[in-house]
DNA sequence: TCCGCAAGCCAAAGCCCTTTGAAAATTTGC
DNA sequence: GCAAATTTTCAAAGGGCTTTGGCTTGCGGA
């Protein structure tokens, strides 16, 4: 059943039944309810590709991924956050691409997908300090939002992005009011504007109470679960060690406690863990949580900034949007005084 | 540039140029180097939407992801055998397309791709013991195939699976030749034919040695980190507690671990434990593994489904693929003998 | 009574490619 | 040198929708 067929039955020109069914106003009230009816009876549906090649918009986003084997992009927290843009796409009804490339073919990819018009626009996962791919796809005239910001020039695109300057530092005084004073951070690779932002609000806490920064705490990894459990095996050893840990994710904080544990210390005790939390659905525990942390769904960021793609897709001109969330601190079981 | 201007630029037919750059044979070698350079030259590419109406065909692959409050199926191993999968489209030109739907309305997310041939083909997960869905595709006659099997009647469609049976038998037996005999299962869910088959194996083995089975020690459920811990705190204040667990994922056996090194005993020696490990690409350790486990890389799961539903695609009357992969047993830090 | 203006509807062009069926050009066979 | 068999090329018909520009109505105002 197409179109064609259908206004031969109703007796109608195809103009006029699409026009009916897609809400145009030139149309009378009792045709457009015969032509509804008849779609819904007859089981009409407009096909996709045809309705693409006429209109030459896809109502598809992308979200490119680079896949390389020492860094990978598709991680738990991208799957939540996939799982909340994926929500937002279905409701109205675009498609959600995933294009897996490798590292350096990035580029290649963005091109091809504004060439072909594939998509309506795309999201941009974890933007560096300095990103490539902002230029790239303003001249690529591709509609494009940032989930994360760039170090600067981020006023002329749309963004949203945690304020990781302000959860770290508000972390780490967190744990310097309880009382402790060589305060590790184990950070995201800090190339990624987020962890850049996360050791400056940590570094500002720190000087903020007079104390020195000492770089054989602060590091930088993939937040991944072992790199938690090694670097506070390590950590622990040192003749001056840190009584607190600042984490950048949920799966390293689990590294830290399972390396604490395993020395016969004490979570929250003898070591204490803030951690942000990026509210990863397969991490949520009942009941009092187990870490405290700086936290902020990702699940929630991803609804919302499809929302905002569809937005400015929807209406190019409307203006950039910015939104800048802050984070709740939630107070758990990791995190207690120093112990003298 | 489309079509028609680069064969008017060409002095040449529509038709000929686009069968010269599909390689079909009825073009004349010269020509076909002409056109091809022409292309090149002018920056060609045909348009995918065009292309899609023309031929019915989208180039496309679905995976339809039901997102419930309850049991999200986005989840980190979903998220690696995605990036698995995408690998493989990549290489080919295919799309992915990722639909987040509510749970009940997946059947009408599969037959609106059928209807609208949005997509190729399908790649179904976690197939429960029976499931719906297997009969809908088959007679939407939509291409598919299976990430698992279904109970019975897996015969008469493609699916990779691993051996569930025999990795869970052989993971129980490894425990039992260490002289554990009280054994807990902690299983995913058991509605899911993955974890129906799981726990048969462990049965196998238990009953294979004579040893009773305790419903007190099975237990399933979402496979995520909180119910390895949940349960295990549970299990050690049994007066009977067991001395050995195997689970059904890392993330799972990580909280396990967090359990008992918060009770003060030693995984390894107080309580052994053996995981299904799916090689989670952000759970790599290097190194001596951290679990004796039975493993089995998802991500290579996903790059040989797409591959399949791929050929299928291509040649729909080339027989089906039924994939059966055994695991790998590894030890790890995590078992040791029973001590009395 | 006639005109002008909306409101409602339509035919046809356009989007860009694939593919069928046939014609034109070339080669082969005798 | 001519008919037959190939090879090469083409015009045109889809595929199914949107959208432009224009053509009928019906009605209020002059």
């Amino acid at each position: 059943m197409n179109l064609k067929e259908l206004s031969n039955i109703l007796n109608l020109s195809q103009t006029t039944v699409s026009r009916a069914l897609n809400g145009y106003p030139e149309v009378g009230e009792k045709t457009r309810i015969r032509v509804i009816e008849a779609a819904r009876k007859y089981n009409y549906h407009p096909s996709y590709s045809a309705k693409r090649l006429a209109m030459g918009k896809s109502h598809a986003v992308a979200h490119v991924v680079p896949q390389s084997p020492k860094h990978s992009m598709i991680n738990p927290h991208f799957s939540d956050f996939i799982a909340g843009a994926g929500e937002t796409y279905a409701k109205f009804g675009f498609e959600m691409l995933i294009s897996v490339v490798p590292y350096d073919e990035q580029e290649k990819c963005y091109r091809e997908l504004a060439r072909s018009k594939r998509v309506d626009g795309v999201i941009v996962h974890g933007p560096y300090k300095e990103d490539p791919r902002i230029e790239l796809l303003k001249s690529l005239e591709l509609p494009f939002v940032v989930h994360g910001r760039t170090e600067e020039g981020c006023k002329d695109f749309s963004w949203l992005d945690v304020n990781n300057r302000s959860s770290f530092k508000r972390a780490t005084n967190f744990l310097l009011d309880l009382g402790h004073e060589r305060i590790a951070l184990l950070n995201g690779i800090e190339e990624m504007d987020f962890a850049y932002r996360r050791r400056l609000g940590y570094e500002a806490a720190i000087t903020g109470r007079g104390l020195p920064i000492d770089p054989t705490l602060i590091f930088s990894s993939d937040m991944i679960e072992p790199y938690g459990y090694d670097v506070t095996k390590r950590l622990l050893k040192m003749k001056d060690a840190p009584t607190a840990i600042v984490t950048s994710s949920v799966l390293t904080a689990l590294g830290v406690v399972r390396a604490v544990q395993e020395c016969g210390l004490q979570i929250g005790r003898d070591l204490s863990v803030v951690t942000f939390d990026d509210e990863l659905s397969f991490l949520q525990y009942p009941g009092v949580p187990l870490f405290t942390s700086v936290r902020s769904s990702i699940m929630d960021a991803g609804r919302r900034l499809a929302e905002i793609l569809l937005e400015q897709i929807d209406n190019p001109d409307k203006g950039l949007v910015q939104e800048l969330w802050e984070t709740d601190l939630v107070v758990g079981q990791s995190t207690g005084p120093r112990r003298i």
